[in-house]
DNA sequence: AGCACGCCGACT
DNA sequence: GTCGGCGTGCTC
């Protein structure tokens, strides 16, 4: 008899056993149905047995979905690495990494490219549509201004088309059709600019690692040409007929750096991230598995796609934050790159102009080679940078007057500036100058930020919202005092002093809409703007040639904060917007406002010497026994009753002990804490640590410890998981 | 996660 | 007298 080990999307830790058939077995990868208590599920068959430890009696019978396994080898040897690693459950796991389309059971290729065209009746249908009928008017006029329309294009421009199509087709008007799936040829091939002794030296190490392992960090600050880098790798790639993945993190993926790609390479570019129609989605996934595809670029989840004929890994930007998914399966993208490229016996080249400390200390330690660039590629000099001690320098509005100076040099000079401060709203406090009430969120232990656009005040945790109180709600009396700026106030203020500047605010209030966020950059990079205000969603990717100007408001909320990891992104987040500011020919400056100018980690700024920055955080990292030079798992559990999560992880700790004693493992569990904000949407939170020096030892015991855990009752009352390298404690 | 079973409060 | 609250148990 053969039995088939399927993968169910279901949070159990653990594979159902089905019967397939003798004759004719699933290979593992293959898609099946099966009945799962009174419910029909699809699932992943993961393995084949003879023999299964359930009564036979029990076992009950897949159907099998795929003649060939949807998921080849090597991707499921991925997912069944990430589950073993992640210590996540296997069936959910494979549902992160099939698009909604084969989660559904639908074939792997998908349907051809779905068109849409006019009937001889509907051509003359026009008199017969009442004026009222505004929406299929305008679809009619749509269909007839071309001899077709295809579905892709109505999805981005037309939205909520389909069931007005369906009217329309009710009346006979219109005719569906499907091609046979095609993937967009590539634009003509531009002539790639020649690389400098640098890029050239970097793309050769790269290309002489083709057909092995190899794992690169390619060091190159902002404007030295990393890009270049990667399209001349992945050309030569695809010339020995191979493909090339590329990640990039979640805001960088504008259609900018794809059409870069496209215009360059002359394979086609496929796309995948979250902003695609699960049939785009769908798609590209099968472009990619079937080889139609020669790139395929997308964010995190992307690292889960099956090549046919994989030769490079590229994760672009790899100490971005958005390659680790922040709940449910809590995987690190990066690092399943590095992992999926020694299994696919490829290179794999990790960019950044300012390295995770993981893998600096990769390079540290020998396991990645270093490839550096050293020079702006266009020639540009580096900006100046100075701090602004707010200690002793006057700030009106939140901005020092020597800011404030040359903010209005740049507005004589006609350039751009950009002012960076992360936090959104008019103002993060709202409290009663007489008896000292704030405005407090009652589901988080958090305030309330005022929202001057929306008049209403919002908790930035949950997403409550309220009206802004006339009164102190405690005293009855008393004026309200709007205390700190965050971005909205920053503008209106900005605007007062500067009554002729045109001011643009960037941040996840003003880009919400769809395609918002695009076409504000398309301003600000266009020269529509003066002055830009922005959260961190300014600070990555796009380039804005005419900045000349960048001002940090508050560079002090990272240097003291609870999270170990505060100062390295923080870092990296002021040298991220520093790179916008003096490409081309003009030189830029930067000024970064603080309450503690002495700060070591500043001076490593001010000084551009990021290596010395990383020594620093390195040597603080180790003798703290901190990551990377320990491993941590983080356990949380979460309950709407106040001590449930602290009493789950504390029996959770005993338990974890005495497991780790008896078997030698060399793992530290520490105290059960509240989660550093305990209440979050009503819900009381509380986390516990496992640190272990050897990685495996701390394996070793999560897989014994929460095969414990999902057998105890207490686990049962309360909401728990775990959060393997998590990246942030909180 | 679903989904069912199983005992205790406010209602047609 | 029922409808329904969510505790507990199970899914090959």
């Amino acid at each position: 008899m053969t039995i088939a080990r399927v993968a169910l999307p279901v949070p159990l830790r653990r594979l159902f056993d089905y019967r397939v058939p003798d004759g004719h077995p699933p290979r593992p990868g293959v898609r099946v149905r099966v009945p799962f208590g009174r419910r029909s599920l699809i699932g992943v068959v993961f393995e084949l047995a003879e023999t299964s430890a359930i009564a036979a009696d029990k076992l009950k019978t897949a159907q099998l979905l795929d003649a060939e396994p949807a998921i080849p080898d090597s991707a499921l040897s991925l997912l069944r690495f990430a589950a073993a690693y992640y210590h996540h459950p296997p069936g959910e796991v494979a549902h992160a990494a099939l698009p909604e389309a084969l989660r559904a059971g639908r074939p792997v290729e998908p349907a051809g490219l779905e068109s849409f065209m006019l009937t001889r009746s509907g051509r003359d249908a026009e008199a017969q549509l009442p004026d009222r009928a505004r929406s299929q008017k305008r679809l009619w006029e749509r269909l007839r201004a071309a001899e077709s329309v295809v579905a892709e294009e109505l999805d981005a421009d037309f939205p909520g088309w389909r069931p007005v199509m369906a009217r329309l087709n009710a009346r006979g008007w219109v005719r569906r059709t499907e091609h046979q799936p095609r993937f967009p040829a590539a634009a003509e091939v531009a002539s790639a600019p020649a690389l400098n002794p640098d890029q050239r030296r970097a793309a050769e190490r790269v290309v002489q690692a083709f057909g092995a392992r190899g794992r690169f960090l390619l060091y190159g600050i902002t404007g030295s040409g990393k890009t270049e880098v990667y399209l001349h790798a992945i050309a030569e790639c695809l010339a020995r007929g191979r493909q090339a993945l590329v990640l990039v993190p979640e805001i960088a993926l504008t259609p900018q750096i794809v059409a870069r790609f496209r215009a360059r390479l002359s394979l086609p570019v496929a796309v995948f991230h979250s902003g695609l129609s699960a049939r785009e989605r769908h798609r590209a996934w099968s472009a990619a598995r079937s080889g139609d595809a020669g790139v395929l670029i997308g964010t995190r989840s992307a690292v889960f796609v099956p090549l046919a004929r994989p030769g490079l890994i590229v994760v672009d930007e790899e100490h971005d934050p958005s390659f680790k998914q922040q709940e449910g399966f809590r995987y690190h993208a990066r690092d399943l790159a590095v992992f999926r490229a020694a299994t696919e016996e490829i290179p794999v080249v990790l960019g950044s102009a300012t390295p995770s400390s993981e893998t600096l200390a990769n390079v540290a330690r020998g396991r990645y080679t270093r490839l550096e660039l050293p020079a702006r590629a266009a020639g540009a000099s580096l900006p100046r940078v100075q701090l602004l001690d707010l200690r002793r320098l006057p700030a009106a509005d939140g901005i020092a007057r020597p800011l404030l100076d040359a903010l209005a040099a740049r507005l004589e000079r006609g350039e751009q500036s950009l002012i960076f401060l992360n936090r959104r709203g008019y103002s993060p406090v709202l409290l009663c100058s007489d008896c000292l009430w704030q405005a407090r969120c009652p589901r988080c232990d958090a305030r309330l930020t005022f929202h001057l656009q929306a008049a209403r005040l919002r908790c930035h945790h949950c997403g409550a919202e309220s009206a802004r109180p006339e009164q102190c709600p405690n005293c009855g009396g008393g004026k309200l005092a709007d205390v700190g700026a965050g971005t909205e106030r920053l503008e209106t203020a900005l605007r007062h002093r500067f009554p002729s500047a045109r001011v643009l605010r960037i941040d996840r209030d003003t880009a919400r809409a769809p395609g918002a966020l695009e076409h504000r950059l398309g301003i600000a990079a266009q020269g529509g703007a003066d002055i830009l205000i922005g959260t961190q969603l300014l600070a990555k990717g796009h380039d804005l040639p005419n900045v000349t100007l960048v001002g940090v408001v508050n560079a002090d909320q990272g240097l003291y904060s609870v999270d170990y990891r505060a100062v390295e992104h923080l870092v990296q987040q002021i040298i991220q917007v520093s790179g916008r500011a003096g490409r081309a020919d003009k030189p830029g400056e930067v000024m970064i406002q603080t309450l503690a100018p002495d700060n070591p980690y500043l001076a490593d700024l001010v000084a551009h010497d990021y290596d010395a920055f990383a020594r620093r955080l390195l040597a603080e990292r180790r003798a703290a026994g901190y990551p990377p030079f320990a491993h941590f798992a983080l356990l949380r559990a979460e309950s709407a009753r106040e001590r449930a999560g602290l009493d789950f992880l504390r029996q959770a700790r005993s338990l974890g002990r005495a497991l780790a004693q008896s078997r030698g493992i060399g793992v530290s569990l520490f105290d059960p804490v509240p989660a550093p904000m305990e209440r979050r949407a009503g819900r009381y939170r509380a986390q516990l640590l496992a640190s272990a020096e050897r990685r495996n030892e701390l394996h070793e015991l999560l897989t014994a410890w929460l095969g414990r855990l999902d057998d105890e009752p207490l686990g049962r009352t309360v909401r728990w998981s775990v959060d393997v390298d998590p990246l942030e404690m909180y």
